[in-house]
DNA sequence: AAAAAAC
């Protein structure tokens, strides 16, 4: 081919003044995909990198890099086509699958930086207009009858559709037929020094939080639940465990009780950084809820999207969500914020971070500005201070305590230690009564870490966000009622997570920061229990630790540890890891129905089930998933 | 720097 003949079908590439062509205008398109980053990640932690993968392993399921970056580049290989479809043709294949909101490609005058609500064509979800059609008949083409999505399909004909009452009841989830049955609510049981009471929250929300048990405000509660109820915005400092959750919780289902809700336009919105953490605000907040009639929805990846998206067209009072699906439901017409009365920020420190920040301002900028605002966050630092300064308006700020450490029944132990000791260390901790979880830095780490207690006889189980949605439930659940007593974890354990009765935090790895070092810390000592903090450190961690430590407001000083020391036998009660290799327990079978029934209904279910995967007991397992990379070797 | 958050 010659220049010239290249420079006739390339005339759009422009040429620099040395001769080279620029680079295509559509290089920008090749951003890496889900699979490609997931692969990236393993191959950066992994030593192997750049050497032969195993081509089983999990990018390649996913269309891994080779597959994908081939498709991307054919688009310039090709001979150019001619024509009237030369523009089209020419154009990549692959279209842009950044959310909206990282897409904007568009010249600056063509922008719009409007938040949705204030813009004219608001993106809202207009299935019944389209399907009116002003046209004659005979000017009309067929449509395909079913249109709908297949989960709002209904095939059979019409007489014998069911009416409201005979469908199942898991797809009724809107709790607006309790209205009528709500009994009168007898004022007489709240107790007189009842201190809700006295904090303006309603007698039925304290009629149900007393038959829980629940009858005093923790601090964070007392301080902020008046100001919130008043409608100020409100920025709520308090540690984990201190009670945030009903802090905000209570104020929002006191101002959302009893209004209308107009369909996909929700007027409550909970945001969460982890899907383990929306489902926990979920559930504590359902039973207030449906005393107040207050319809609430959790909003999650990795869920089913139809009853998300059936829940919010119906009309749902309050969302709890993760952002990610938000965006994508708001996005895809199925929600609109655009009538959020009150939005709530939980773990703001963390929803505050680089990463998160796109997709916590996009989903703010999509709320009316009119609306009140609950920030609630353990420490407040610069992130915070950005999104506080930018949503907030004549915050009230109430902090309980100094974010630092100041539960006194939590101990603290730096370990300095030789790194030939970390397993045995790790197990010898691990291998203890009652339960125990371990903090490490990678997910590779958290699969690898956990193999190794399982091979020296410790009960473990690896938690982090690489695994399928099921097998975090499952594991989750595992740690909950006993049956796996070590939990292996990420940082994705870190905030908020409650489990009861955890004695023990070992840090396999140290904390990145004092901030993370809190949270994991947050696990243990929970409710006034007891708790202790174990850190292993490196020699050549030792001065950051220590650093790390005074800036937690933590009093320990480094110690030199070694295996079987009376430091580390006092901690695990003299138990010793068994030696013998042990094996998860297997999950429950589960019955596999068709069309949804009660098993599996939700993430939060307290079964054990196997969800996606399940696919009868003794099948081969899918080569899938990161159990793969357990075998795989890591160094530090 | 890793992890988390969407198919």
């Amino acid at each position: 081919m010659t220049q010239h003949h290249q420079d006739q079908h390339e005339p759009a590439a422009g040429n620099t003044a040395d001769g080279r062509i620029k680079k295509p205008r559509h290089k920008k398109f090749q951003t890496q995909s889900y699979g490609e980053r997931m692969a990236a990640d393993a191959a950066a932690a992994s030593p192997a990198a750049g050497e032969v993968r195993d081509d089983t392993a999990r990018g390649e399921r996913r269309g891994g890099p080779t597959q994908y970056s081939d498709r991307g580049v054919r688009s310039y290989d090709r001979a150019p086509v001619k024509g009237y479809r030369a523009e089209r043709a020419n154009q990549p294949r692959r279209e842009d699958d950044r959310p909206q909101y990282r897409r904007d490609d568009r010249p600056a005058y063509k922008r719009d930086d409007r938040p949705s609500y204030q813009r004219d064509e608001r993106p809202t979800f207009k299935r019944d207009e389209r399907s009116r059609d002003e046209r004659p008949s005979y000017q009309r083409e067929e449509r395909p009858r079913n249109e709908r999505p297949s989960y709002q399909r209904d095939e059979r004909p019409r007489f014998e559709r069911s009416d409201r009452a005979e469908r199942p009841t898991y797809g009724r989830d809107d709790k607006q037929h309790t209205k009528r049955d709500e009994a009168p609510v007898d004022l007489g049981t709240v107790a007189p020094d009842n201190q809700f009471a006295e904090l303006g929250i309603a007698p039925r929300l304290i009629q149900r939080m007393a038959r829980d048990g629940i009858t005093t405000p923790f601090p964070i509660q007392a301080a902020t639940i008046p100001d919130a109820l008043a409608g100020k915005d409100v920025l709520g400092r308090g540690q984990t465990g201190s009670g945030k959750t009903l802090g905000f919780g209570l104020p929002t289902l006191m101002r959302l009780a009893g209004g209308r809700t107009e369909s996909r336009r929700p007027r409550g919105m909970i945001l969460v950084p982890t899907r383990e953490l929306a489902m926990q605000v979920h559930d504590a907040l359902e039973p207030l809820a449906h005393v107040m009639n207050v319809s609430l929805k959790l909003i999650a990846g990795g869920l089913p999207y139809p009853k998300q998206i059936d829940a919010l067209r119906r009309g749902v009072d309050l969302l709890i969500a993760t952002p990610g699906r938000l965006i994508d439901l708001c996005e895809q017409g199925a929600a609109d914020l655009g009538a959020v009365e009150i939005a709530v920020l939980d773990e703001a420190d963390h929803m505050c971070d680089m990463g998160f920040m796109p997709a916590v301002t996009t989903l703010l900028d999509m709320t009316p500005a009119s609306g009140q605002r609950l920030l609630f966050s353990a420490t407040l630092d610069n992130d915070v201070d950005t999104i506080v300064k930018t949503y907030l308006k004549d915050p009230v700020t109430h902090s309980t305590e100094s974010g630092q450490a100041t539960v006194t029944t939590m101990e603290h132990h730096l370990l300095v230690i030789e790194p030939g000791h970390k397993q045995s260390l790790t197990a010898e901790l691990a291998s203890r009564d009652g339960r125990t979880i371990v903090f490490v830095r990678t997910k590779l780490g958290a699969d690898r870490v956990a193999t190794q207690l399982r091979d020296r006889g410790v009960m473990a189980a690896a938690l982090h966000g690489g695994l399928t949605q099921g097998a975090r439930n499952r594991t989750l659940d595992q740690f909950k009622d006993g049956s796996v007593p070590v939990l292996v974890a990420t940082d994705v354990a870190a905030r908020g997570i409650h489990v009861d009765d955890v004695g023990l935090i070992v840090q396999a790895d140290p904390a990145a920061d004092h901030k993370d070092y809190l949270h994991r810390a947050g696990r243990t000592a929970r409710a006034g229990g007891k708790g202790a903090v174990v850190t292993l450190v490196l020699p050549h961690q030792r001065r950051g630790m220590v650093r790390l430590a005074e800036s937690a407001g933590v009093d320990a000083e480094p110690v030199r540890a070694r295996p079987g020391d009376q430091l580390v036998t006092e901690l695990t009660g003299g138990n010793k890891p068994s030696g013998y290799p042990v094996k998860l327990p297997a999950p429950k079978p589960q019955r596999f129905g068709k069309g949804g029934g009660k098993g599996g209904k939700r993430f939060g279910s307290s079964r054990p089930g196997r969800g996606h995967d399940s696919r009868g007991g003794s099948g081969p397992r899918r080569s899938n998933g990161p159990r793969r990379t357990d075998g795989k070797s890591y160094q530090h």
